[in-house]
DNA sequence: GGGTGGATTGACATCGGTGTCACAACCTGG
DNA sequence: CCAGGTTGTGACACCGATGTCAATCCACCC
């Protein structure tokens, strides 16, 4: 390995300056600079980050811990914007996935203090409350994609109630007055917020909620597991006397089966029905045909917003640290609605 | 922060015998052992990562860099593996999202030399071959879903030649003898692998493979994107005067199309038609009706193999070290295909 | 000529562990 | 009772970087 000491020999300067060098310390010689700089190139020298966290004792990672973010697709979206917030901020990532195991998570908070790391982002696959507990750790936490019901950590969060809002407002702008709803699993904290953002832009044009046009997409086995049953599901909002002209699914595989209802009674999207997703999962809403109009949930954004958040609780970025950061839900339009 | 010397002070020894407890060094009497344990449980005494790490010049972190495991949803199952893996052998993992750009792999490249990793994966989200170049990295690296042409990396990669093969041969089983294709991309590596295994299993059977019956289901616009088009592909197809009764499709979404196509028709899966997806990916092949009977991608395996094969580069576990390893692609069975 | 001050540079201690080797205490057998 | 071995423990240097502070050089001014 190349060391500092090895550069500074070849380049008959002092450890310490080569060290200078390589920190852009300005008061350093700019033909010195240039002569140094030139060797650390030839030599490939490479600082060593140990070495480096020991003395300043603080290192340039930060910590993700996840319960299983991978579970969901496109959540892993999180990871990938926390990532690109830190190549900005030159700091590297560190990740944990617990499985939401409390013994493996109490494991890597240690590692991570034993990492030094700058702080750490805590993420998971569904949008809901968590309890940390009294995690082994001194830096700052970020709740992404969740967030503490003691508020004893701030957190970035989908905003789920805007989006809501959103689905059933556009819907409502293109016309339509019947609207179906074939919603998520209601235990789900999304199921309850969207309904909130529903009911709001429904009231807005005063339109009447009517509760027999929401059912649920999921329902729970007893063994805790979940059953998809739109199919039958939309079939009996589709079979009512005044059946809807438009749906709003709780998610994008909802609106798989929608669409299969649809076509089994000879219905076609966007024609006879429209239909709007949630999620704007690509494989999905790409794939179906017409392609599905879906509002998205904005994991990559949830992500760098929660590293951004982190650098500011660290007091390495200026701005306000709010308790709780809201990320909007924005609306992706494609062929699945149409006015009438 | 607590230290070694803290540790040491308060139990009334030297720094080294905390150092051997931490370590477990068995030249420790039982009774110092006790003691010492206790008050590093007391003092919530963490080890620090770096001070270890150089003095033993290499550290317990594993680097895994990739593409985008995020953009095809589950290949990030490839880091979930490593990440199982890696506990098990008490290492953790720093991970770079580069997006492709050589210009951040180099960078990376040289993150992963500063952190003196113990190796290196390099993921990839399609099966494809790989050229490194000269990577400024001296610890070994193992490639995943991908592999080097010329050779110069071991690599993980599931086996799609295989995974055809179990494709048509379960077909066969169940009785199809005009069995129709709507493939992936022909460049793609995967379909030449999966056309060599559709072969095969026909000609076990003396079977006719009939061109005429393979299509593709995505088309490469000018731009560089790709357009599904397995709906009319699988349109065309069906329509012919001798149709298939049971169609092999190159991934799930064809699959999505592939149902919508036979249901505009008034063909019902799997009485009318069969079919079998590829990639097993759960979002999709759960939320079908039927639920459809696919061929996984071990994109976990792949991760988890690749993990180990490091440890054996590096010496640190037994076996063998192949230039490649094949992942099988089981075989899962749902409802979408039947006798005739 | 001597003093002042800014610009560069270097010597040295230090961060928190671990390897090396010495040393004390305790056995064990002749 | 002592040589020789085993066991358990500690003193000390060292890994590779950086903070502190002092030293050196040079221009400039009175």
């Amino acid at each position: 390995m190349v060391t500092l000491k090895d550069v500074a020999r070849e380049a008959g300067v002092s450890p310490k300056t080569v060290s200078r060098v390589v920190n852009d310390d300005p008061a350093v010689n700019v033909k010195t600079r240039e002569a140094v700089s030139e060797i650390i190139q030839r030599m490939h020298y490479v600082p060593d980050h140990a070495a480096r966290m020991m003395r300043m004792s603080h290192s340039s990672v930060v910590g993700v811990m996840t319960d299983a973010v991978a579970t969901t697709p496109y959540s892993v979206d999180i990871i990938r914007g926390a990532q690109s917030g830190l190549r900005e901020q030159a700091r590297t990532m560190l990740i944990a996935n617990t499985d939401g195991d409390p013994k493996q998570e109490n494991e890597y908070w240690k590692v991570f203090r034993a990492h030094k790391v700058a702080g750490a982002v805590y993420a998971t696959t569904y949008h809901r409350p968590v309890d940390l507990g009294a995690p082994d750790f001194e830096r700052g936490i970020v709740l992404a994609n969740c967030y503490s019901a003691r508020r004893s950590h701030c957190s970035v969060v989908p905003d789920d109630e805007g989006g809501g809002y959103m689905q059933a407002r556009h819907l409502i702008e293109l016309g339509h007055r019947r609207i179906g709803i074939v919603s998520l699993s209601p235990v789900l904290r999304a199921t309850v917020l969207r309904g909130a953002g529903y009911r709001t832009a429904f009231a807005e044009s005063g339109l009447f909620y009517d509760p027999s046009l929401e059912v649920p997409g999921f329902v729970t086995r007893p063994d805790g597991g979940e059953d998809l049953v739109a199919y039958d599901a939309s079939l009996g909002l589709l079979r009512r006397a005044e059946s809807p002209t438009a749906i709003i699914c709780g998610n994008d595989q909802i609106a798989v089966q929608v669409y299969a209802a649809a076509a089994s009674l000879g219905l076609s999207v966007p024609e006879d029905l429209s239909v709007m997703g949630f999620d704007d999962m690509t494989i999905i809403t790409h794939t179906l045909k017409p392609m599905l109009t879906s509002v998205a949930l904005p994991y990559f954004e949830i992500g760098r917003t929660a590293v951004d958040l982190l650098a500011r609780i660290n007091g390495e970025s200026e701005g306000p640290v709010p308790p709780q950061v809201l990320v909007p839900c924005p609306l992706v339009e494609r062929h699945s609605c149409r006015q009438i």
